[in-house]
DNA sequence: AGCCGTAATTCGCACCACGAACTACTCCGA
DNA sequence: TCGGAGTAGTTCGTGGTGCGAATTACGGCT
């Protein structure tokens, strides 16, 4: 079958593959905490660090008015909340609450055993060797810090 | 930062960011053929084969409400049609329109090729790895045939 | 002071996910 | 042969999500 010259059994598919598969761990782990993906990956962009509005646009590569809807909500189930801009009256800040904080945590550190799992079947060489790969692709492509490390 | 440990800089973080890459790589890919990810998905796994509609609601890991709404919108489109089952009258096949059939290919080349420049910061050596090291952590984990090779 | 640009929100729309309940069909045992 | 249990898919209700256009409020520059 010609077209598994490309997606089929290569580093593409892989890569597909690889994302559905973490999605699902992802989605699952979210669900377990009451979160939609979207949410818990709201919450874990903010560990650790507040954003203003448009940054957080840029970091979850969100329309605008995607990111006020999924802060409204978020805003409304307590987990985060807006803050004024000293220096601009026009931006606002997001931070998560002090709920925010505690459930942030526990998703992000539940997720991280999760998908620590999925390359249970490589040696410890193999697993450093593949996080090194796929870090650099990552690096690379200069993908923002949606997962830890920011 | 603690929480680095576990999903920051190791093989933890490399899969959800690298996950978090593909899937934007992968909107944007569908969104040019005016597709959403959810509809390009169903194309690519319909490219080659059917399945009946409980079939690939296992395949997509859909509830079957969600699966019927995604088949109608498609069919509505013209990319898919259902076709009743000899063998049992309460099951439903699913498949490519001609039309359906084009648009999947012309997708599913061009979303290859943009997903295949995401390593290209890697030698060929490398590429062949990672393709190996993913391909093993996806099997193990048995995803299904979402994109390419079934 | 006015104009242009920016930040965020609102609006309208379509898509998507799920669980519960329902309809239609299948199969098996009495 | 019939009835019951189970299966396949759909419908319904609900909430979440994504986007573009338009709007409101603010900032900076002339």
């Amino acid at each position: 079958m010609a077209k598994s010259e490309g997606g089929g059994s290569g580093v593409v598919g892989a890569l597909v593959r690889a994302a559905f598969l973490v999605d699902a761990v992802y989605a699952e782990s979210a669900r377990e905490f009451g979160l939609t993906p979207q949410q818990g990956q709201l919450l874990c962009v903010l560990l650790g660090r507040s954003y203003v509005m448009g940054e957080l646009g840029g970091v979850l590569r969100l329309a605008k008015s995607s990111l006020t809807g999924l802060v409204d909500r978020s805003e409304r189930n307590g987990l985060v909340r807006r803050e004024s801009c000293e220096g601009d009256g026009r931006a606002v800040r997001v931070l998560l609450t002090a709920e925010g904080e505690v459930l942030a945590e526990r998703f992000y550190a539940e997720t991280c055993r999760r998908i620590d799992e999925l390359p249970a079947g490589l040696s410890e060489a193999e697993r450093e060797l593949l996080g090194g790969l796929l870090g650099r692709v990552v690096l690379d492509n200069k993908v923002p810090p949606v997962f830890g490390e920011q």
